[in-house]
DNA sequence: CAAGATGCTGAGCAAGCGCTTAGTCACCCC
DNA sequence: GGGGTGACTAAGCGCTTGCTCAGCATCTTG
């Protein structure tokens, strides 16, 4: 429930059960993956039979939507604030990249379940979640766009760069699990000094 | 076939019906995931009656176990002649990244079964993967350790540093697409500059 | 050309799936 | 305290799943 609350889910308010059937979805997708969880697997986790959990969710697919979306959401407006929290490239990109680590190793569930269950979301949801990984990525395109300009980043293609910047804090929800010696916080640290070299911007660390 | 055989599958003869079914399973299993495929589809694909895939494999899981096993051996075969091809650290570096983007890339079908469905795979074989997996990291890991010891890498951790280098690579495979721009040796090229600055190589770059 | 082996199919079985339905219980408002 | 409401369950429906099996062509071998 704290981790859900850490991931963005469940902004306000809610009542028991149906948080109780989310956390429960969360941990077996996260796990077995979406196809491999049943009904009973999530109603049983929730303490509840098959039945009670239609009286909450609509469908199965419509607990995984429901992840997703949030998931997505929330990782956007976090990349979004790291953009908005300074004028300058190189710390707007420290904050990006160790707020999507952070992220991603303490919501290392919530974040399989965004990044490697995207085909098995409904269509519109999809549509939707798709949009948001887009303008992640442009965003941190963006800031790599404006510290080249400024003369602090130097990469060989910009595209590339922000790609490679994504996709290695995405990995990191693949890997990391409690029993990793390193905490979020000092992961998100490391990566973001790695990352500012990898831009060129070694100086500035 | 020939993505198969870029990957490491099919090192030698194999009859025509095997051959397929394992291509169709790769597709498949690629495609919509492990648990989301029928042994329908996978015959249905490889142009045969569902009955037929067990007269050449014991189970769908056997498929799997045996897609999965040889593209393990195959990365981590690529990331030993790496290390073997030369005695500088740099140069090593250089290679591993550029052969294990590559593989990544153009084998990205292959690459999505191999890193996101370890945890269908049969007991044994995924004792014997996550072995192979071990050991991959483990290489990078040296491969850096030397490069600090040689005064021409420097990072704040070197787990952490080798954890950044082959997650950057794996996740290609989740990303990656033949409609990509650019061509796997180019992103190979490319990432082989951003890691070996990320490691404090930058001068040599 | 008989006899066996090989590769495959059509039909289908047992188990498990997502989801529904009819009904029970605790609670609330008047 | 009677009637409505919302959360829940036991049972189970229709369907799909992984896998099996009897049978049938087509080869190979003597």
């Amino acid at each position: 429930m704290n981790e859900l609350a850490t991931a963005g889910l469940w902004p306000g308010e809610a009542t028991e059960a149906p948080r109780r059937l989310l956390l429960a979805a969360v941990e077996s997708f996260a796990r077995r993956g979406y196809h491999a969880t049943t009904t009973r697997d999530i109603a049983t986790a929730a303490g509840m039979s098959p039945a009670a959990l239609y009286i909450h969710y609509p469908s199965k697919a419509a607990l995984l939507a429901e992840i997703s979306r949030t998931g997505h959401q929330a990782t956007f407006d976090l990349v979004e604030r790291a953009e908005a929290a300074s004028g300058d490239p190189v710390e707007q990109m420290r904050r990006l990249v160790e707020d999507f680590t952070v992220w991603h190793a303490r919501g290392h569930t919530v974040g399989r379940i965004v990044n490697n269950e995207l085909h098995a979301l409904p269509e519109e949801t999809f549509a939707a979640v798709a949009e948001l990984r887009i303008r992640i990525e442009e965003t941190v395109r963006r800031i790599i766009g404006r510290g080249v300009a400024a003369g602090v980043f130097e990469v060989p293609d910009q595209r590339t760069a922000a790609r490679a910047v994504t996709s290695l804090g995405i990995d990191v929800s693949r890997w990391y699990t409690e029993r990793s010696t390193e905490s979020p916080e000092e992961l998100g640290r490391r990566y973001a000094v790695l990352v500012l070299r990898m831009l060129g911007a070694g100086a500035a660390v």
